[in-house]
Formats: C-alpha cells, sequence, structure tokens
DNA sequence: TAGGCCATCTGGTCCT
DNA sequence: AGGACCAGATGGCCTA
C-alpha cells in the first residue's frame, strides 16, 4: 500500500467546517464522507485488480517492467486485434497445412505457453506475430 | 530536477 | 438517502 496525503486525513473533511450546521449534522457528514472514500478505495483497489489480471493474460515481449495502466490497455487492445487477424487469416486459407499453422497459433496465445510467443522458430514467424501485434511501447501508439 | 505514474481525497452526477 | 462512478486536484515515489 503505498503512501497516503498527509494533508489529507480520513476524516477528510477540512472543507466541510462546522459551519452553521450543527455538531450531529457534522458529525453525520465526515462520516459519511470516510466511508465514501473508503468505498473509493475499495473501488480503485478492485479496477487495480482488473488489471493486474490482464496484465497476466496479455503478452509483454520481455519488457521487465510491468506495463503502465495506459500500456496495459493499449496491448490489450492489439492483442485482441492480433487474434482477430490470426481468425481471419484462417479463415481465408482453410486448408490442412494451414490448419496445422492455426492450431500452433492458438497454442501459443494461451497463456500458460507465452514464453513460445517469445522465441520463434523462423524469421518469418517473428515477422508475422510482430506485425500481428501493432502496439509499440516506444510510441504509445497503435496502429489499427 | 523534471516528468511519468500512481494512490487518495473530494465533490458532482446519476441511479436505485 | 445512499451507493457507484467519474474526473480533477494533490502529493509521493521512482527514474532518466
Amino acid at each position: 500500500m503505498k503512501s497516503r496525503r498527509p494533508s489529507c486525513t480520513d476524516s477528510g473533511s477540512e472543507s466541510s467546517e462546522p459551519d452553521s450546521k450543527s455538531p450531529e449534522k457534522y458529525e453525520t457528514a465526515t462520516r459519511r464522507r470516510m466511508a465514501a472514500n473508503a468505498r473509493e478505495r475499495k473501488r480503485m483497489q478492485g479496477l487495480n485488480t482488473a488489471f493486474d489480471r490482464l496484465r497476466k493474460v496479455v503478452p509483454q515481449w520481455g519488457q521487465d517492467k510491468k506495463l503502465s495502466k495506459y500500456e496495459t490497455l493499449q496491448m490489450a487492445l492489439s492483442y485482441i486485434m492480433a487474434l482477430n487477424r490470426i481468425l481471419t487469416d484462417a479463415r481465408k486459407h482453410n486448408s490442412a497445412p494451414h490448419r496445422q499453422w492455426l492450431d500452433l497459433q492458438f497454442d501459443c496465445v494461451q497463456p500458460e505457453n507465452y514464453p513460445c510467443l517469445m522465441r520463434y522458430d523462423s524469421p518469418t514467424d517473428q515477422d508475422y506475430i510482430h506485425s500481428s501485434f501493432s502496439y509499440q511501447f516506444d510510441g504509445h501508439q497503435v496502429h489499427g
């Protein structure tokens, strides 16, 4: 857990001074604010858990650094488009050898087999897979 | 030190 | 009324 802002306590409400309100109303407002803050924290934690799960199923291309949220979304988009492309290509070439090739592709996109995405048997494989993933880490760009 | 990324707080809006 | 969601503000941490 990261450190929290020292200036903003859970009581939360420098802005909600007692003013003309009764102490009871001030207390109620403070309690509600604290509860809302806690809910918001929990909600954001849920969101971050979802991002972590997404990171696990999205290829990282050997990046040792954890993908940022933005990068994760861009990579997920790119990944989905790549899978879509595999399916489209498979429909175009529906012969037996390509069936084999398609099976291989599907094997490779299983999360437990991601290492095989990083190991290319031929330059052609490397070109194809890289061309399928349009997301570039450097440029933060997706070509669709 | 600047810039990127992130967690948290907060007030507003919408929905139940 | 209260919860969920969102966006803006703020400050901490890390890296080049």
